[in-house]
Order: structure tokens, then sequence, then C-alpha cells
DNA sequence: CGCCGAGTTGAACTGAATCAAGAAACGTGG
DNA sequence: CCACGTTTCTTGATTCAGTTCAACTCGGCG
């Protein structure tokens, strides 16, 4: 499935804007465990995932490793603390499976926005499907124990739970491995 | 200080743009306690707190009413979840002090958006400037014990202490009203 | 065959929730 | 301006979920 065809689900682009996406844009593959984007840079890509899953991360104060976010097929992906607003980002980006990637730089992008107002008005949208996904993670995981926890991940991203290490799953919930483990456990 | 003023500070907007926000906004003052939102309604307003200061909150599947975020001077509010999409909301939105706010209602900023591209951006980076605060909160709560959390609102929102009750302050931390009693006590 | 990463299990410890009771602050009306 | 009721905050005792640390299992792979 190509991007376009999935930013129609949701936002009616013009031919010649879509036109001028594809021809901004370009495919590769990526091997597992290659690292995108590495904290401290400014991000310049953003990716949308054709196929594989990839991780979002960073590294907290007592160096513990800790997964933000994943985002499997049909989602984009770029650092959204760097790559729009042009500063260092404290996130790293990696892919956990080999992945088939579409990618688009900032500049290109930005003249895009130029040129076509109604692909500004798209990256809102974009925005704003982010932005949701975090306040439902906040209030999934905000106040809640371990096992109501679990139950977001089953109910909301049961495909993770199959292809997505314990550990990363674990820190994605803020729990450690152990109690995840145990969780699972329990209800099988 | 105006809106636009503050707009100015992190956006280079036009004198046509910023007369269309301005004619299309009105400035209105709120008693305490007064509910701008409510849960299960489509939000219609986008405010701006010219003074004082509101909540941002939802009621959890227990019942519990948990505090998402503050909002004051120079902030914009609504129900992000629900004002861009037009979709019933989760969260309900209060005024915690006595209030002015300039307010905006949805079709005033879609027909805006249509005559002024820049509004359009405008309001992609005001969106993002959200987005980042909620990253930013995610990651001073999540993994992180009571003591940290408390450190995050010391250091990013100094004011809030002040200026909320704290059992609000310990919903937003996701921490009982009592440890953040206790935590206080100890230093001090 | 033996190593290695990923997951499981166990035991001890601990931070924070819960429940309950008081103290302090607030504001409303007499 | 005081008295009362309400709300907000503090303090204490108990309980429990989840972390930590450590050992062990399992399956794949060189």
């Amino acid at each position: 499935m190509n991007f376009i065809d999935h930013i129609r689900t949701f936002f009616p682009i013009s031919d010649a804007a879509a036109e001028e996406l594809v021809s901004k844009s370009r495919l590769a593959s990526f091997s597992r465990h290659s690292l995108l984007h590495r904290e401290g840079d400014v991000c310049n890509v953003l990716w949308f995932v054709e196929k594989g899953i990839v991780r979002w991360y960073y590294i907290d104060e007592d160096g513990r490793d800790i997964t933000d976010w994943f985002a499997s097929e049909n989602s984009f992906v770029t650092a959204f603390d760097s790559f729009f607003q042009r500063k260092p980002s404290r996130y790293f980006i990696e892919t956990l499976e080999d992945c088939d990637l579409y990618s688009m730089t900032y500049g290109d992008l930005e003249s895009s926005f130029n040129r076509f107002p109604e692909i500004d008005r798209l990256s809102r949208v974009i925005l704003l499907q982010i932005l949701e996904e975090q306040l439902a993670k906040n209030s999934a995981l905000q106040f809640r124990k371990a096992s109501q926890r679990y139950r977001f991940i089953i109910e909301k991203h049961p495909d993770l739970l199959r292809r997505v290490s314990l550990g990363h799953i674990a820190s994605y919930l803020g729990i450690t491995q152990e109690t995840l483990s145990r969780i699972r456990a329990r209800r099988s």
C-alpha cells in the first residue's frame, strides 16, 4: 500500500499535491536494528513505514533505555521534538525488523508547504493523530496498575505483543520486564 | 498582553492575518470554577488565557477525577481531542481562578484557515508546542518515582504549586495527594 | 556442543496506595 | 468580625503491588 492511499483514508488530498509528495519521497530498505536517528541530532527526515516496525526511545537520567513509541505499517515517524522545530532531539529511532520506509527531507517538505497549503493542513492533521495517541497513552498509563497497562496493549496494540520483545514493551508500559512476564503468565 | 503579541514571540504573523484573528475573537471573563467544556460534547471553542488558570481533566474508569493539564497566562486551550476533529471529547475544562479568556469558534477559525494559509501553519506550530509538552510530561512521569515527579513540577511549572490545590497537582503527577504532601514535607 | 539473548521464576525489600483521623485554611452568613 | 461548616492539607498505621537482584530455562545458531 502506497502512502498516498493511506493519506486518502483520512484526508482528501488533490492529485497535484499527491504528485508533489510522491516526487519528493523515496523508498528505501533498512535491515533490522538500523539506527535511523540519534539523540542530539536535528532530525532531517520524515519516514512513512511501508513495511516493518520501528521503535522510538530515549535514555533517561538513570541511563535506562525507555521506549516511548512504536510505529508499524502505515504510520508516519520522525523525531517530533526536532523535525519541525529544527532543534536537537532527545530521542533515538531504530528499526526492530527489516523495514521498507518512504522518506522525505525537511527541506522538500517545507517547499511543498509553500506551494500547496493543503499539505500544510495535512501535516496538521497528522500531528493531531500523533497528539491524540499520546493523550490516549498517557491516560492509559497514568495512575493505572501494571495489569491495566497490559490490557491497554492487548486492546489497542495487540500486534506489538507478537512482534516486539518483552523488554521493549515493558519499558513502553512503564513497568519492568519481570512484572510484565508475571502478568502475562497469570492470564494465559 | 494581547494574544497577537504572544503569537509574535514565536511566529511571524502578517498584519492582515493578525487583524483577521483579532476580529474573530472576543474577550470574556469567567468566575472561578466555571465549566468551559464538558465530556461528551464536541468542543467548539479555542481559548487563549489572558489571565487566570484553567484545568483540563477527565474521569477515569474507576471514577477518579484526573488532571491532565493546566493552562495559565499565554496558553491556548481547547479539547484537543475534539476541537479539530469535530468529535465528542473525553475531557472537561474548568477555570480554577477568575479568568479573562479570548475565545474563537471553530467555524471562524476554519474560515480563517481558508483565507490565510499562514494561520493554518500557525495552528500547526501551536499543536507542536502542545505535543512537545505532552512528550516532556510523559518522560517526566513514566518510570519515575514520586519524588522525581515532584521535582518536575518544581523545575518546569513552579507557579502551579502556588496557584493550584495539592489534590489537582497530585493527580497531574499520577500520585496520591497524601504522598505529595509527605514529599513536600520532607524537603522544606 | 556450548554460547547467547530472551524470557521466566523466586525471595526479599520498598515505595506508594489505602484507610482513617485530625489540623489548618477558607469563605459565608449572621 | 466572629462562628461555623466546608474544603484542603497533614500525619499515622497498615497493606500490597511492583522493583530489584539473582538464578535458572529455553530455543536458536554458529
